[in-house]
DNA sequence: ATAGAGTGCGGTGATTGGCTAAGAA
DNA sequence: TTCTTAGCCAATCACCGCACTCTAT
């Protein structure tokens, strides 16, 4: 008897539910929008899951190509094949924002 | 697009579900069975994470709204001396401050 | 002159840079932890690791808006368990969740993969 | 050579419960 | 209508990010 996840493998709830409650703001201007407490379990167990499927997705598909280490072409591809391909977009703007970070970081001239 | 009837877990009417799915998710079907099966997997939620955290928040100073109130130096500072009525006390009857 | 243009110029691209950063909502050590208990997950590159974050946010928000849609039509204002189940239930793509989240009252929690 | 896992150290926001309005039924 | 419950507050401390070193390729 024991627990099947730990708890450390799960999402904040915090997080989680200023994630949703965000975005329910933002569907929901006019008047406020509560979140049921097993709701946000839901949510968050969801998005454990989510990751999961697309980790094994990329993996897979990084496999098929024969390559050793996972790349963000991997990623847009699983992405495609679980039909989420909505969510490239933004992917790749965040990826810009990323790269744009560590070059500051790193370059170091005067 | 291609579904398979995916037996329901709890009734008998089958659900239908993408096909590419469905292995994934017999997969983790199966899993979860043996898990049951070996292990007599419960799920007990904790009513809280931490013990340290638990006594933290029964310990804070709390406004009759039962909220959360600031911290004085006046419950901080072992025993004051004495009196100092402690006027403050934030709880509002109403919730609400729009 | 042009030297003060250029270090103004240089501490404006640094500001807009810090500005941008500040975009990650969850915790990457959090999404490392989750992608590592899987076996089959053996190194994760800072690039997929901010992928996973990010798309997972995009994920949750996603699963909210289409969650939410389910509460309007039964005009509440409390999004519960049963709007996520059937909004679940209603788009294709969302199908590895179907025994997640079921749709009658049950509290079947989750083992890992 | 590069690039990610491991480790340790600060800094900090997630965690947390009693009361009651808000809202599900 | 009755009755259940989610939001509200903010102080501690577990954990996140980041620095570093070490190892693999």
């Amino acid at each position: 008897m024991e627990k099947v996840v730990s708890e450390a493998e799960e999402l904040p709830k915090a997080i989680v539910r200023r994630v949703v409650k965000d975005k329910l703001s933002d569907c929901s201007p006019d008047y406020d929008i509560n979140v049921h407490k097993d709701a946000l379990l839901a949510f968050s167990e969801s998005a454990r899951i989510f990751i999961h499927y697309l980790s094994a997705t990329a993996n897979d598909i990084c496999k098929e190509s024969k390559r050793q280490t996972m790349n963000a072409e991997d990623i847009f591809k699983a992405l495609e094949e679980i039909e989420f391909s909505e969510f490239v977009k933004p992917l790749k703007a965040s990826l810009a924002e990323f790269r744009m970070k560590n070059a500051g970081k790193k370059g170091e001239a005067a | 697009h291609a579904r398979m009837a995916l037996p329901n877990e709890m009734a008998q009417e089958p659900v239908y579900v993408n096909a590419k799915q469905y292995q994934g998710i017999l997969r983790r079907r199966q899993a979860r069975a043996k898990a049951e099966l070996e292990k007599k997997v419960v799920n007990a939620r904790k009513p809280y994470l931490h013990e340290s955290r638990h006594q933290h928040a029964m310990r804070r100073a709390r406004g009759s709204g039962g909220r959360f109130a600031k911290k004085t130096d006046a419950d901080s500072s072992k025993r004051m001396a004495e009196e100092k009525g402690t006027g403050s006390d934030p709880a509002l009857s109403s919730q609400s401050a729009s | 002159r042009n030297l003060e243009l250029f270090w103004y110029q240089q501490m404006m691209e640094i500001h807009n840079i810090s500005v941008f950063k500040s975009h990650h909502q969850l915790p990457l050590a959090r999404i490392k932890r989750i992608m590592k208990s899987d076996k089959d997950v053996k190194m994760i590159s800072a690039d997929t690791l901010v992928f996973f974050s990010k798309a997972c946010e995009l994920f949750i928000m996603d699963l909210t808006l289409r969650a939410w849609l389910q509460t309007e039509e039964g005009k509440r204002r409390t999004l519960q368990r049963c709007d996520i189940a059937r909004a679940i239930r209603q788009e294709e793509a969302l199908d590895f969740l179907v025994d997640i989240v079921p749709l009658i009252n049950h509290k079947v929690f989750f083992l890992s993969l």
